[in-house]
DNA sequence: TAGAATTACGGAAACGATTCCAAACTTGCG
DNA sequence: CGCAAGTTTGGAATCGTTTCCGTAATTCTA
């Protein structure tokens, strides 16, 4: 039935000849409503076609019904995808909607957009990176709750969560452990960001733990691109004693090893295994053989991040630095 | 500066000594104010650190200042964060929100995610499928303006904005046929969608203009995956007389096709040339070597969807189905 | 069955902007 | 200088809800 723009909560209630109060009792579901009356006034609303406008709710109430998503890069990645995704699934089970909007980083852009949010009432900000990284945050942003989303704030003073970045590269080295290596390479990237460095600290700590030492000429570092695992990986196999298994920073990488290791005439997993991080579909599910990864989680801190905003946990008098279990995602490399 | 929350135009009138009429109009720039009134309230407005609250301009104007975004699958692909980076790039220009749902195609969800937004007073909705195909949408939707992008309905009855597959497809034939190549393989998705049929089209229509004939054999159907692709460029290459350069339904049936190609020990493209089609960034840009793939222009369509919902273009009389060229995208596999 | 306690209900006031009309003030021109 | 035309200004009315308070109706208790 085409609604009609123009019915206010009074026709309803003249319609079904009660107050107006008593018929927003019943669109918010109050006690104090009689099944006779609560009937008529829903048949009333079906009646006529009513809908609530929102605007007018929202102006009395103070509360939008929304969360504001801000994002870096939401095209460059299906990373985004997911945040949304998760954000998204559960602001809907409690009604809410999402106001999103990408800024490229544009720090401008950032400081305009939660402004646009501000005046909108939002309920909660959350700020998301497309790649695990420290950020500054417009001074504005504050009035309102924030959750920062694969990325932390110098002083943590906001709750934030990111992956675990550290335990994901124990992980998996301790997975080419158990499966009888003992000479692991590790193809890492060649730039200091906090995926690069706690990787690198897991792979460490899975050696120490499974009581191989840590030997320098089996990690190598450069581009984390197709290219830069390529040239890694054909340093690592012109070692005297090249490794059995290498761990890879990222799939784009390992892509490029696959390829050396193809080279030289070697198979996926018996003579090299591989494993890597990310676990971009796209990729990993697509190489040959299926390329073993770690996962990042991005629909869950999505969903983590939403259900902190409208839990009203956000009183909490310390900010929680959570940090999100990468789950290994196996196929066939290893 | 900590914006106080409770301030009002009614304060920033009392404050910088003017009526509240006055204030609305510096607010919105409405002309009729001298110069020295402007310049006393906008300095209220600074002290005082007044923010406009959007529900009660959204209630008295009936404009939220804000358009839907409704999608199917945001986190399958990478093609969505281009649809909305578009879509908001224009709609930010012109002070508009985007509100996002994404429904997995659940057509209850549809619909009340519809409803929700009609509450709100979005001023259009955009619907973008991830896949080029036929929708059928809820009825509710035609209350306000609709967009569709990539994607259309039977009775093309709504405006909407899909990318020319078979121009698409001509463009990538007739790329390899002006590289010299005479027998060019086709290896197409096996099932009949918009995409599959189109292209298959252009493929044709290429060869005709080209002066080449059409062969049967040189046409193979497959699943569209990496699996596929590989299956196919098998079974081309097996032919007593195999083509010198084939075009791939998607990225992933090429990345599979690479396989096949690499196997037999034959070069790319020295020995087979291989353009295909979506050109995800992730596969084809990390390919060795880079993948030519014609690009599904995302962000344009979404760009395109903003601009005529908010040009008000919508009162047409028939609803435009725009077609956009795919630009060809060049690397180093032809 | 009276009176207390509880439940059901009606409607004024408030949320904070925009819009419109009338009034006050300028300016221009003969 | 006087009047018309134009510009600037103030503020009441309005958008459509929710909330709150007082009253009416009902149920409970002894």
């Amino acid at each position: 039935m085409a609604r009609n723009r123009n019915i206010t909560i009074r026709d309803i209630a003249q319609r079904a000849g009660v107050g107006i109060g008593t018929v927003s009792r019943v669109l918010n579901n109050h006690p104090n409503v009689s099944m006779s009356t609560r009937q008529s006034v829903q048949e009333a609303i079906v009646e006529l076609g009513y809908r609530r406008r929102a605007a007018a709710k929202a102006l009395r109430t103070r509360k939008s019904m929304a969360i504001g998503l801000i994002t870096d890069f939401i095209a460059v990645t299906p990373f985004a995808g997911n945040v949304i995704c998760g954000a998204q699934d559960v602001a809907w089970r409690r009604d809410h909607l999402l106001l999103v909007v990408n800024t490229n980083a544009d720090s401008i852009l950032e400081e305009s957009a939660t402004e646009n949010m501000l005046e909108r009432d939002v309920e909660g900000i959350i700020y998301a990176t497309m790649w695990h990284r420290e950020v500054t945050l417009p001074d504005n942003i504050r009035e309102v709750p924030v959750v920062l989303v694969n990325c932390f704030v110098a002083d943590r003073s906001l709750p934030s969560i990111v992956p675990d970045e550290r335990r994901g590269g124990y992980a998996a080295t301790e997975h080419l452990i158990r499966n009888g290596h003992r000479r692991i390479g590790f193809i890492n990237h060649n730039v200091e960001i906090p995926a690069q460095v706690l990787r690198w600290e897991g792979y460490r700590k899975a050696l120490a733990t499974g009581g191989l030492g840590y030997d320098d000429e089996l990690v190598v570092l450069r581009r984390s691109e197709p290219s830069g695992g390529y040239e890694a990986m054909r340093q690592l196999l012109h070692l005297p004693q090249p490794p059995t298994a290498v761990f890879c920073f990222n799939d784009r990488m390992a892509m490029g090893a696959y390829d050396a290791i193809k080279e030289c005439g070697l198979k996926i997993p018996q003579d090299m295994a591989v494993i890597s991080y990310d676990n971009q579909e796209l990729l990993a599910a697509n190489l040959h053989p299926g390329l073993t990864s770690m996962e990042l989680p991005h629909y869950h801190m999505g969903r983590w991040a939403a259900e902190y905003l409208l839990d009203d946990l956000r009183d909490r008098e310390v900010a929680p630095q959570i940090m999100l279990e990468c789950p290994l995602i196996e196929r066939q490399s290893v």
